[in-house]
DNA sequence: CTATATATACAAACCGGTTGGTATGTTGTC
DNA sequence: GACAACATACCAACCGGTTTGTATATATAG
């Protein structure tokens, strides 16, 4: 039946990429998979033609569902806040709420782990994972456009350099968090973040700056 | 003789770490590190007990480096400027200079590299990262505690916020400059995070009458 | 409704090659 | 000749991947 094969591959493919945020891509052998999944070698090889191709679809999952939060929080904040500054924040406190209420604390950016064991992966697949990262980023970009647009920032810093930063803080506090033990580390370093942007764009430091 | 063996070793370390870098830990096999030091794997075990042996001193020479690094440039920041505030910028100057002047472009941080294959290692190597990280976050935690207690900042943020956020920054970076290919990413976010501490403490980004 | 044909979704055994690791040399130096 | 510093030969376990086989669902023709 077609839903108990997608039932087989989606466990499958839940499986390898907790094994793979655990011990990293190539670390992961095939025969650690179907046994986590509970399935055999030939399952598993109806449903992905390589180990490649697992790499691939796998990352390719990722970042379906990555982008799918992603685009919900950003309706809702846009919903809350006609104003691209205030959107901005909300998007970032509904981020920081989903990370509080995560049971298991958070497991790490699947887009890292092929990073750093980029020479393992076809280039395409690679190619894949630079332009998830660089969509991630262009997103946060029109955020900070649309805000400087309105307000001109305290420092002269540009919307691409801010979006660049705010994924290279979060980037980085995944690993510093799964290190260092610390799953509020994530939405910690969120909020320090949120004060940043504060300190560029919000009128109430400014006046409070003209005073003090 | 005790040079010539020291050099092998050396060689076996450095190529080593260069495989990992690129590769990941555990898809860099004793055959590719051995090959591309020049030497036979007995050389290999006469130095390495195992290859968890080659991942505790490959780590602990990385941070040994590291720290060497960091002490030499806190010695000349310290020597420019008897401010703290000052110190720091030109702390990050001095590590923004030193990436501009690399050769090759940034390989990655070891240190990520282990957080995201921890599985693999023993206890006491993930120990080691992780104390390395903290003892890179309080490094620059007590140069933000002298600030913070010269001026107060403009936001309400503890030194170790600020310290975690910007070994998260630099951790970040790493992994965009490496995955879009742009080695200056990491000097840039670098640059980014000082117009932050400006905003945050800087005098002429408020009155001026406060220190005397 | 049924018989046949075909595709799907697996299971189990197996293969050649690679892995980390060892046992046993050989060489150079004090 | 003793010991460090290697080299060579080899092993057992494991790796990704293949092969072969089977149970079941589905489509189709009579």
């Amino acid at each position: 039946m077609a839903a108990r094969g997608h039932d087989t591959k989606e466990r499958i493919l839940k499986e390898a990429q907790a094994l793979v945020l655990k011990r990293g891509f190539s670390a992961t052998s095939l025969d650690n998979i179907i046994q986590a999944a509970g399935v055999t070698k030939g399952a598993f090889f109806h449903h992905f033609k390589s180990k490649d191709d697992l790499a691939r679809q796998l990352i390719e999952r990722f970042a379906e569902l990555d982008f799918a939060l992603f685009e919900e929080w950003d309706r809702r904040a846009d919903a809350l806040s006609d104003d691209p500054y205030q959107a901005l924040i909300l998007f970032l406190k509904l981020f920081e709420e989903w990370l509080d209420n995560l049971r298991q604390p958070f497991a790490g950016c699947l887009f890292a782990v092929y990073v750093y064991e980029s020479n393992l992966f076809e280039p395409e697949v690679n190619a894949y994972v630079k332009k998830s990262l660089e969509h991630w980023q262009q997103f946060y970009e029109r955020k900070f456009a649309a805000i400087i647009a309105e307000r001109p920032p305290k420092l002269e810093v540009s919307a691409a350099e801010l979006a660049e930063s705010i994924v290279a803080i979060l980037e980085g506090a995944f690993i510093l968090a799964r290190s260092g033990e610390k799953p509020d580390l994530i939405a910690r370093q969120s909020r320090l973040f949120r004060g940043y942007v504060k300190l560029l764009f919000d009128e109430d430091t400014r006046s409070r700056d003209a005073v003090a």
